[in-house]
DNA sequence: TTTCGTGT
């Protein structure tokens, strides 16, 4: 009888040692992701405004940038990264598309063939590359970060907004921060069967950029799939606040209401010369 | 320099 009970406190002790290391542990982990998410997103990672099936995600932690994944549209929600002006931008050649592992489903490198759509990069192939590097690039290729874009949006549209965020506003103001993700039908059953493979395709994209100042500058635009691709870029701007209520996500969570309120909720182009940029032609 | 598909 007593071996019985000295039998039990010692596994009790054992269960209490274990619990302790997983505390401190998880501790140390969640310290150490913190900082990661933290040095790739300004004022805090992008999260819910309420928890519903749509908006919930998990984090995927790349070079350079965080992946906000959905596993019930099967698509990154959103995508945050920093760039800043470099002496002598350039990328190597495209790597492959991989496919990513975290994701558990089966997203493979031609899951899009024959679709009629692009596998569109949200965190993009070259600025990524000529402010991150290497490993950074080859990880903008992870099929985590692509997403279905029609090719007049993708090649056209959408490039010439990546070309002016990385060749005018990061030199113009050093830093930046951008979101960009996909936008979907307000009803979810009425999308659900709309798919490339497993993944859900969007009716549209937004692509956020801060200049996270002590008086930070915002700029905000949706695109939709069905573009020529030769508009104007101005044509598409919106407030941070339209994109929230379409997406249901809350960004920049850790800003203070007053700030949230002047940053998202209105449109303010001044200082982005846009009329100078809106304009560009295409490249392809 | 910056987007991709192509068909196996």
């Amino acid at each position: 009888m007593r071996k019985r009970i000295s039998f039990w406190r010692r596994q009790a002790r054992n269960v209490g040692v274990s619990l302790v290391f997983v505390m401190v542990a998880t501790g140390l982990w969640y310290t150490q992701e913190q900082g990661y998410r933290d040095q790739l997103s300004w004022m805090g990672v992008p999260t819910w405004e309420t928890l519903t099936p749509t908006s919930v995600h998990r984090v995927l932690r790349n070079d350079g940038f965080l992946v906000g994944w959905s596993d019930l549209r099967v698509n990154p929600l959103w995508v945050s990264y920093y760039l800043h002006a470099v002496e002598d931008p350039h990328a190597g050649a495209r790597p492959d598309f991989q496919r990513d592992w975290r994701t558990l489903w089966p997203i493979t490198t031609d899951s899009y063939f024959g679709s009629g759509y692009d596998r569109g990069h949200l965190a993009p192939n070259y600025a990524i590359a000529a402010v991150h590097g290497r490993v950074a690039q080859s990880h903008t290729f992870r099929m985590s970060n692509i997403t279905p874009q029609r090719p007049d949006l993708n090649r056209r549209l959408w490039q010439r907004l990546e070309e002016v965020v990385i060749d005018h506003f990061v030199p113009r103001f050093g830093t930046l921060q951008v979101i960009a993700g996909p936008v979907f039908p307000e009803r979810y059953l009425d999308n659900a069967l709309n798919r490339v493979g497993l993944v859900e395709v969007p009716e549209a994209f937004y692509k956020i950029i801060v200049v996270p100042a002590e008086q930070p500058l915002a700029l905000a635009f949706l695109m939709p799939q069905n573009v020529r691709g030769n508009e104007p870029l101005d044509r598409y701007v919106v407030s941070i606040d339209e994109i929230e209520m379409r997406t249901g996500l809350d960004f920049f969570p850790n800003l203070s209401e007053d700030m949230a309120g002047r940053l998202e909720g209105q449109v303010r182009t001044q200082g982005w010369e846009l009329e100078k940029v809106a304009r560009l032609p295409s490249r392809f």
